[in-house]
DNA sequence: ACCTGAACACCGTTCAAGT
DNA sequence: ACCTGAACACCGTTCAAGT
């Protein structure tokens, strides 16, 4: 019992072991009626330990959805190393890895997206997070135009056309307000490469 | 007293005065946090007067929601009928309209989109109401093809990239993600006509 | 330093009872 | 038919007390 065990149930790192738990009760209870006093239960602890890690309910609920700004950088990351030079596949590519993590994580998506938390709790985690994954956007954008192959001119907008599209699809996917037109995981990630097709030529004649 | 005046408070149209409480209370204390003892509060009848009128909580919320996409539809109409004959000046006032909205009802959009309800407690409202919307964008998409102004082809994956756009823009402003961009009204609206443009002209060279 | 248990002010929901 | 009040099983949060 030198260390190779955590010493016994409370002990070690309780911060870690709540933000576990709660991210294993996410997608059952759903980010609207997650409860603290749950997630001190599966953590093994009173409902009153959490509050000698975080200030309150809120505090905890931000520090699950920053792991998942997280997990959505590194997505995007991943699909621009993997497609290098081609910056009209990195942006299909991206569009389907963002639909993806939706299908994935519906209940995720509403806590990081849905209004659970107020946004100047959020504040610090956006800074840092999601600007991340909107500066790779960007970055998709610039090297496209630097190699041609993008309307040169405001690349900013550019990027936030893309990353409107596909958040709003996975929203809307998310929510179910699609399924008529995509039901099945293909379908929906089918619908996204579409959708960035569709955005890059446009459709005007 | 023949019918001129309410007979008292509690008669009438409680259901009704039961949505419009809950209307009046959403922007203030939000879609998460919207408590039924509360309304009922407002509406001046106990707190278990609302289980004559509605099922449950969730059943009070989704005939919330279902007002919000009402207004959604309206707007999208009216936006339709004001640019008769001009499917691309459309398309760039649809998307306007929408992040108008979502603007004016930050906590109506979360209601409508961000998880709080059910998918299947939404069926039936969004097979009628946000259907129509949608059926909207598509008429302006066919119409616009057929003026030839719009490429030939899929015309559904059309509507659902100005819709996933506009949807996107709107929940990214709401849930302030995007606010070192646009922070003012005028400067949200500007960059919703911005990126209609983009989906209309491409962003490809 | 870290955790517990009682306590408080809230919830949503059910049900017998009142008019 | 419609509404009320008590009751139940939950919440989030605070605080004195334990180790």
């Amino acid at each position: 019992m030198t260390g190779s065990e955590k010493n016994t149930y409370h002990h070690g790192d309780l911060r870690a072991s709540l933000i576990q738990a709660a991210i294993s009760l996410l997608p059952t209870k759903g980010a609207a009626h997650l409860s603290l006093r749950e997630v001190a239960k599966v953590a093994g602890v009173s409902h009153t330990a959490p509050y000698r890690h975080f200030e309150d309910k809120a505090a905890l609920l931000t520090a699950i959805a920053q792991t998942g700004f997280e997990q959505l950088t590194q997505s995007l990351l991943e699909v621009v190393k993997k497609q290098q030079n081609d910056p009209e596949q990195q942006l299909i590519s991206a569009a389907e890895a963002y639909v993806d993590l939706g299908i994935a994580n519906p209940e995720m998506m509403y806590l990081m997206f849905g209004g659970v938390l107020e946004i100047d709790s959020l504040s610090k985690t956006f800074s840092e997070k999601s600007a991340n994954a909107f500066t790779g956007l960007e970055q998709i954008i610039i090297n496209g135009q630097a190699l041609g192959i993008f309307k040169s001119g405001d690349s900013q907008s550019f990027a936030v056309s893309a990353w409107s599209l596909a958040h709003g699809l996975m929203m809307l996917l998310t929510a179910g307000q699609l399924r008529d037109i995509a039901s099945s995981s293909e379908q929906k990630k089918q619908l996204s490469r579409t959708l960035a097709q569709n955005l890059l030529t446009g459709i005007l004649k």
